[in-house]
DNA sequence: CTGTTAGCGCTTTCAT
DNA sequence: ATGAAAGCGCTAACAG
């Protein structure tokens, strides 16, 4: 029933073996013959077999990107950037040579993604790319580290993106990190320059390495303004969500009521502060400061303009991509930091004296 | 080098078709044995070679969801709902019988919509999941029915979310159209009922089912009140994007500085219209109203909190991928729609008088 | 530049 | 319940 290579072979009156180049074209083969060829897959309308030929040829076209969470802007456009990076290449409708890149979301769960990692080797995967902070757990790292090294035996491709490379794991093409850590100091920075004292701290699940180098970043800023007591106390923990902003948010005014600005994980996780204090009936910045991080689109958007840290998150999806592909030298070492730049915007101002 | 079923069959002493039949589950196999071929899967850290194992088979575990933008939570959601459902299912470490649910994003271009479905008919895939708006040109419409046609005779289960079925392709599983007219026209007669007689409108790009359905549901409603002159001055159309909501809604105080409503094609755009009517110096809602649809998970908490339509986004993606599997009977005819809530919140008031 | 010939690693009748 | 054997459709040497 289904129109094989050999159909077309028969039609272009050449050897199968013919055919596969043109449609490869990794081989010299005659202008006249191609053209017969290509006019024999448009009549037949045939569409290659890519099990068989992945088998054949023992690699695959699959190119999987692996993000936390798909409902998150802040992967979406990493995914989105790599994605266009490694199949929007040309235009031609029969599809040759075209990588398929796949996003697969892990939903923050670490077997999931093991779980994802095991399919894409199943599959002979191009190229992995895996986005987003990772969890800190010694036996999934140690888990993952294996696994990523038989990938990169079997031929795969891997690269990081927003994630600090993983211990031992040398195989990887390369990591690009951004700079959590800086990012996040010099925000606070900012918020001490301005005069605040008491700042509470919105963190991510704990276990992340976003989580830590932000507040790492966090704390050393305060340290070095010589604020070091209570700061456990100033610290709530929570997923990067919405809700978790506004709850925790409300349980830091409950610690210390003379809190005079706010900082978040992230943006979404601000946008919940941002209401948890206005739900208080505090003003922002007048009664109280609110930072974020990452930049999210409608972070320029909310209402003060949130004070926060850019990640160029379009172009380090995309320059992960053509890591993966292979059509960029890796940076020295394999491993890149990526800058964070601090946009001081409306919801941040002086305290209230 | 790489481990294949024979070894794993040499090493638990039977033959390779008994571990294919451990590995699949397909077929009764005597406990003792199955125990002795799991041992031996995991000692040589087995991994089957998915496209070898698609070719024999003529299937493959992959299914796969095509989005218009993987950056939009709107598409981000239905595609996280319907990758739970699909590979979601159990935790065993070693992964067995499960489907490799992957999104594909299609960026809005026609093209690569086709690409992708190529791409995934060349894989064989399982099923597909097509989300959101189609395009309505009837070029681009024939081609899709006819692909989508090929792919369900060659086995693939397709499903359509939140896009409405296509004309002539009865093949497809079953299509979970929204009710963007219903919930366009109601949140427009809201405003008419608050006393709206000028009512911009910010559509969606041209040619997509999705700004078609809200805009025939807006001007429906104006209708019904008797309000039908000058609406083409009144509406403006670009992409689903933040800017485009900001410069049509600059455009249309120009084309009407006495608009006391904005209507936007999504929530995204609608923030976009609030930013650009506050550096216009006007208040939300007590000079203009302005709303939105979808009701994306900031939009509550946007100052004033956005009036949209609610679409259940995440329990359509769930349906979609439980059509896909199988696991859940097709709606009668293979179409549903899916209803629209209005949520009436801050950003809509009385006009001035 | 093109044809021939072996497999790639698995699933699946068909026997037993 | 298990084994033997025949492909699935393609690619990749190797010849010519």
């Amino acid at each position: 029933m289904t129109v094989t290579l050999s159909d077309v072979a028969a039609r272009a009156r050449v050897s199968p073996a013919t055919v596969s180049r043109v449609l490869n074209g990794n081989y010299p083969v005659a202008a006249s013959t191609r053209e017969r060829v290509l006019r024999a897959v448009d009549e037949l309308d045939y569409v290659l077999n890519g099990p068989a030929s992945s088998l054949a040829a023992a690699t695959s076209d699959l190119v999987g990107i692996l993000v936390n969470d798909i409902a998150d802007p802040f992967f979406g456009i990493m995914a989105g950037a790599a994605q266009t990076e490694i199949g929007g290449q040309e235009g031609t409708g029969r599809a040759g040579g075209e990588k398929l890149a796949v996003v697969c979301n892990t939903n923050g769960s670490p077997d999931r993604e093991l779980t994802y990692l095991t399919l894409l080797q199943r599959q002979r995967a191009a190229a992995v790319v895996l986005t987003g902070g990772a969890l800190e757990d010694p036996a999934h790292i140690a888990a993952m580290s294996s696994k990523l090294a038989k990938l990169a035996d079997a031929g795969t491709r891997v690269v990081l993106c927003g994630r600090p490379p993983l211990p031992g794991s040398e195989s990887i093409v390369a990591a690009l990190a951004f700079d959590n850590r800086g990012g996040g100091r010099r925000l606070t920075e900012h918020l001490l320059s301005l005069g605040h004292r008491r700042i509470g701290y919105v963190a991510g699940p704990t276990e992340r390495t976003t989580t830590r180098h932000r507040l790492e970043g966090h704390r050393a800023a305060l340290a070095a303004a010589g604020i070091t007591e209570d700061q456990d106390r100033l610290t709530v923990h929570g997923p990067y969500a919405r809700q978790s902003g506004y709850d925790a948010t409300l349980e830091l005014l409950r610690r210390d009521p003379a809190l005079t600005a706010i900082v978040a994980a992230n943006d979404t996780v601000a946008l919940g502060a941002c209401a948890a204090l206005r739900d208080q009936g505090l003003r922002i910045p007048e009664d109280i400061s609110v930072a974020g991080f990452d930049d999210l689109p409608f972070s320029v958007d909310a209402v003060p303009a949130l004070t926060t840290v850019r990640l160029p998150l379009y172009e380090a999806g995309a320059r992960a991509g053509r890591l993966a592909m292979g059509r960029e030298a890796a940076p020295p070492g394999g491993i890149a930091t990526i800058g964070a730049e601090l946009m001081a915007r409306e919801s941040t101002g002086r305290p209230k004296s």
